[in-house]
DNA sequence: AAGGGTGTTGAAAG
DNA sequence: GCTTTCAACACCCT
């Protein structure tokens, strides 16, 4: 599912749902996906906690119980589902946690790419690929500034930089393009090219997109339904991101996609013009 | 009907 | 270092 307002709807609606319920047992049926600890240190540490409140920070989810906090990313196609604990254990259901009052978390990810690791309260921060996540995008921090130092020397095309969560969090393949788009700078012009204008509008446009995505619930493509059963309604808003060979809504020009850093890229070039070095 | 693509990211390779 | 490629995995479209 996720880019940060995904993650964030999922985390506001997870939030009402159970906060306060306390674990009566966890089940893990895809070992793999547990980091940092041994499943049965996974299972023992959670087992018997009460849930007090799901942080957002990026992409992560932070589920803070009394003695021991979750750390759970979705990446490509994690979900929360919450059901009966009668309820049959569906094919891509690759954790549950059951609850006291007999209602059941499921965590659905169908290509098994998402994680879940433990941290002592307090130590949210410390593992590896969190630790060195840059601002996000509604931070203070994160201005035109903090981007020319932090990519000033970089060749490397201006939406990889966006893309990695070192120099900002939360933003991903959609919201990167939306965000350029608006912008209008092409996502293939080496970082150290862009203006202070540029920055600045990155800077503005980062986070109006996220802050309405966020209101709207997310984007939902390509998944059926997101979790806990809620879809999303910024498909419905999007520029550029899957309107291949559809109509700019600015210039007419028909919209393009390209590969870039390996992600498929959907862009204007009227609108977004490349940049040479 | 095989192959390329998919809201991510870390490790390996150059 | 810095940048690019690929692997982890299952499924859906051509």
């Amino acid at each position: 599912m996720p880019e940060l307002p995904e993650v964030e709807t999922v985390r506001a609606t997870l939030n009402l749902a159970i906060a306060g319920k306390t674990i009566e047992s966890v089940k893990v049926y895809y070992e793999k996906m547990i980091k940092g600890v041994s499943v049965i240190e996974f299972i023992t540490r959670l087992n018997g906690q009460t849930l007090t409140n799901i942080h957002r920070f990026g992409k992560y989810l932070f589920f803070n119980f009394q003695d021991v906090t979750m750390i759970s990313h979705l990446r490509m196609e994690g979900k929360y589902y919450l059901k009966s604990i009668l309820d049959p254990l569906e094919k891509h259901e690759h954790v549950v946690i059951n609850f006291t009052d007999q209602t059941s978390l499921r965590y659905h990810d169908t290509r098994k790419f998402g994680t879940m690791e433990l941290v002592d309260p307090g130590m949210e921060m410390t593992p590896k690929g969190i630790q060195s996540m840059g601002p996000e995008p509604f931070d203070d921090c994160f201005n035109s500034d903090y981007l020319k130092q932090k990519i000033k020397n970089s060749i490397r095309p201006i939406k990889s930089l966006l893309l990695d969560q070192s120099v900002v969090s939360g933003l991903g393949n959609i919201y990167v393009d939306e965000v350029l788009f608006l912008a209008k700078i092409h996502p293939e012009s080496p970082a150290k090219s862009l203006s202070t204008e540029d920055l600045k509008n990155i800077v503005i446009y980062s986070r109006s997109v996220l802050h309405k995505a966020i209101a709207l619930g997310g984007t939902t493509i390509r998944s059926y339904l997101s979790s806990l059963g809620v879809s999303g309604r910024f498909q419905n808003e999007l520029n550029v991101h899957m309107r291949k060979d559809e109509p700019c809504l600015h210039c007419g020009t028909l919209i393009t996609k390209i590969k870039v850093g390996g992600r498929g890229t959907y862009v204007c070039t009227t609108c977004q013009r490349r940049n040479n070095s």
